[in-house]
Order: structure tokens, then sequence, then C-alpha cells
RNA sequence: CAGGAUUUC
């Protein structure tokens, strides 16, 4: 069965949705039981096929079967309503699933936030954000950088740089991957000069920063005709 | 044995 797993999760990986069903079909003639990974992963399948309601029906085939969905399969059906421009009700189950106490976690939050960015209801994605709040749940750095990428996507730097300063007085800590949002979302507004004192800045902080955050910042230099640091920074 | 955001106009 785990091999199975496996193997389904890498055909939904490829694409090959209906390969990964007709296998999930022959487990069950085979009299295998499906375990909350096999379920999970047909959910997604569904849900790539734009079938949603069959991926709801695997809910009711795992309650049959006396298998209890975690957050994950919770998470990935929010995630399938999301990536067919349903946040809006995604948002709404999972507000019903919270209130029936269903395990759905941070991360379902996250999918929520980063289905209404993907949307540009970024009012509603927001919204989100300060209901995790008043629930005392732990808003993490993902959900943050979704919504600061939703912002930046929008050339709204000032609140981009309002939530990250926002992360920092809660304690939540940044990445790199944020401030590659930050700095790129500069470079496009045309304030590519800032976007070289941040990169400094956060350099100089010792903040650990990736190959994109180089990238950015190169671009950032070749932009205002520094080439010269361009190449200096290409160095290392 | 399954899930999370970023550059190369």
């Amino acid at each position: 069965l785990l091999s199975c797993n496996f193997l389904m999760n890498r055909l939904v990986e490829h694409s090959k949705l209906d390969t990964a069903v007709v296998i999930y079909k022959q487990l069950k003639l085979l009299g295998l039981r499906p375990n909350v990974y096999t379920y999970g992963i047909v959910i997604k399948a569904f849900c790539r096929k734009s079938n949603l309601e069959e991926a709801f029906n695997v809910f009711g085939e795992m309650e049959e079967s006396g298998v209890a969905p975690n957050a994950y399969t919770y998470c990935i059906y929010l995630e399938g309503l999301c990536e067919h421009s349903m946040s809006a009700f995604s948002y709404e189950v999972l507000q019903v699933w919270k209130s029936e106490s269903v395990p759905v976690g941070v991360y379902g939050y996250t999918v929520v936030i980063r289905g209404f960015v993907r949307e540009n209801k970024l009012k509603e994605a927001e919204m989100v954000l300060i209901d995790m709040e008043q629930q005392g749940l732990f808003v993490d750095e993902y959900c943050y950088g979704a919504l600061i990428q939703g912002y930046c996507k929008a050339g709204n730097i000032m609140k981009a740089i309002t939530l990250h300063d926002q992360m920092a007085a809660k304690g939540v800590s940044t990445n790199c991957i944020i401030i590659n949002l930050i700095l790129q979302c500069l470079c496009q507004i045309g304030m590519a000069s800032e976007a070289v004192n941040q990169f400094n800045n956060f350099k100089d902080s010792g903040m650990f920063l990736d190959d994109v955050t180089y990238n950015v910042a190169i671009d950032a230099l070749c932009k205002k005709g520094k080439l010269d640091e361009a190449v200096s920074l290409l160095m290392r």
C-alpha cells in the first residue's frame, strides 16, 4: 500500500490523473484498505481534474471505511477549491469545519489567503489574517508571505513593508523568500536603488539570502547602470 | 507513503 501511495502521488504530479484513480480502484478491488495518505492523494487527483464534487465524495468514502480525515486531507480539498477560484467558498467551508472542531490547522488558513490573493481579493485575504489573530492562532511566515506577495503584485510596497514590520514586531521570523518578494517589488515599481539599499541592510544584518535574492539584487544594480557592482556581487 | 509562497520583461 505504501508503494501504491507513492506511485499514485507521482502519477498525480505528472498529471496522469486517470491512471492514479484506476490504481485507487484496483486497490480496493484487491481488498487493500486505503489509508489516510491514499485518500489524501485521491482527493488531490480529483481536484486537479476539476472534479471537486468527486473530491468531496471521498470524505464520505472515508467515513464508510472508518478512516478519519486529517489536516492534510482537509487542506488539500480547500486548496482544490481555491485553485478553481472558489476561495470564498473555501473560506466558508473552513469556518464550518472550524466550528466543528475539525483539525485544519494554520495551513488551511494559508491556503485560503493564497487563494484570495490569486483572485486579487486582498481585502478578503487580510480579513482571514485578522480572523486568525482574533482566534489566537499563530500567524506564521507562510501566511504573511502569501499576503505580502499579494500586495507586492499589486505594487503596494508600503503595505507590504508594513506587514513585514508587523511580522517582526510579533516575533514571526522573516525569511529570504519574503525579502525576495519585497526587493523584487521595489525593482518593479522603479525603486531599484532602494532595493539595493535594502539588500545591503539585510546582508549586513546577517540574514540568510539565497541565490534568488542575489539575482534580484544584481538585476537592480544592472538597471541602475552599476555594472561593476553587479559583477562584484556575482563573484560570490 | 502525501501538502506551503519568490527572480531571470
